[in-house]
DNA sequence: CTGCGTATGTGCGCTGCCGCACATACAGGC
DNA sequence: GCCTGTATGTGCGGCAGCGCACATACGCAG
């Protein structure tokens, strides 16, 4: 958790070869992402996409019963506003920040700007979009199939994944909303997990304790994904290292 | 259902103009694509984009139990194989005929070429993308949230506007494989729909008899993917009125 | 026409999750 | 250090969907 944030810090923005980094980097914009803000809605024109350094965002569907559920979470491997590139400029989800944090900001000009004219960064876009594909089709088929615990189990390595630390901050009622159960699901799997050894946690807070443990009481879903992130951006290089090696 | 098949039933295909048509044309061969044919499958490189015309294919993903679920439906509003041109040249879903029929298939290098070449193909092709986007996040809400009756009904419609027939050649069995839930639950619900007037049935054979019935037992992830598809492709030209004027 | 393979109908007990109604206990602000 | 809002724990009945085991009936091949 450096004090001064950097662009590098995200994956994608740290994957661009300085000279593409050089042209983008007088227009980004660092911006704090309090918990809870909405960086867009359904039908909402986005002005801006957004490419985390240590906020995580969640992609979610409101019913209209009023419930939830996320199809994808974007962290710092990522950006927030793909239709913006992919010709949409709109979607019919919402975009939630689920973990407090910072993210810097391109405005949609500069990036389509530099979407059409530079190959590498259309490459790179692309090949995270599709990975977000797999993680949304990915979550379509647990949601059906899967098990409360085992959604939790993927859901806490994904966003411990995102955040490199061990405390994540985020109550069991937000939880709930992500995965689009019961909140007293979340906190019947918790606490088995809890009494398993696997976590531990207290209002709020939950502390990872055993990566492994959640791994073999988690879907295969976690794997798949993040297996599928890292080779669709495999082939990246990193301008610095600062952010890299990546866990 | 013309005797002589036409690049133009699909819409991807039909909304390119005639100059850049004219260029992929010579290289798009027709294929009959039988039920059940596996047009692709996880870690499997992909050497064609297909174009359907009659056929449809279901993208699906089959967890390690056995257990199975269609994260989108593609029809001859779109293509098969996005990942070609995203750059991930693999999934981690497969691809399977769900209605059997034709469609033109692109080799991978003309596609790639035309992709990168021509700036409105891209637009096409990215758009549509973003189309499925919807339909696979909104298929994973759907499965945390709607009953199976209302899934069947969201199922039904999308299929039948994808055929423009008003019998759909398929068995429960295979609904619910692509639903995601057990062959029983899809009898059930299709019993209700039959004894409702909505459809009716015999072996093999569904024919929707009563559109605004389903549309109203259905859940709203239904009107919501059809919206936004339509709204993503709305801006093109037809080349020909052929296919266009769409259903 | 007959038979067989396959598609559909139906009934069972079971389980995981829901919706509700609370009880409890933590943590920051005064 | 107390108070209060909010986060978590727990127990209930209910139900949708599961897994299984069959019964039935359609329709094509012979």
């Amino acid at each position: 958790m450096p004090a001064t944030p950097s662009p590098n810090q995200n994956h994608l923005l740290a994957a661009l070869p300085s000279a593409e980094f050089e042209l983008l980097a007088p227009h980004l914009e660092l911006v704090a992402l309090p918990l809870g803000e909405m960086l867009y809605e359904p039908d909402r024109q986005l002005q801006h996409a957004y490419f985390p350094t240590t906020a995580i965002i969640s992609l979610l569907h409101v019913m209209e019963s009023g419930a939830s559920a996320e199809s994808a979470g974007v962290g710092n491997e990522g950006v927030v506003g793909v239709s913006l590139f992919m010709g949409g400029e709109t979607t019919t989800s919402s975009a939630v920040v689920q973990t407090a944090g910072h993210a810097y900001r391109l405005d949609r000009r500069w990036l389509m700007q530099e979407f059409n004219r530079s190959g590498l960064l259309q490459r790179l876009l692309l090949r995270y979009t599709q990975a977000l594909m797999t993680q949304m089709s990915q979550t379509a088929a647990c949601n059906r199939h899967h098990s409360v615990e085992q959604q939790l189990c993927r859901w806490l390595l994904l966003t411990q994944d995102r955040v490199a630390q061990r405390e994540l901050v985020i109550t069991q009622e937000l939880i709930a909303g992500m995965l689009g159960v019961r909140r007293e699901g979340v906190t019947e799997a918790a606490g088995n997990l809890q009494r398993a050894g696997c976590i531990s946690y207290r209002r709020g807070h939950i502390a990872v304790l055993d990566r492994a443990g959640l791994e073999s009481r988690s879907c295969e879903c976690y794997a798949l994904v993040k297996k599928e992130l890292a080779r669709l951006l495999s082939d990246v290089r990193y301008r610095q290292e600062a952010t890299a090696a990546g866990r």
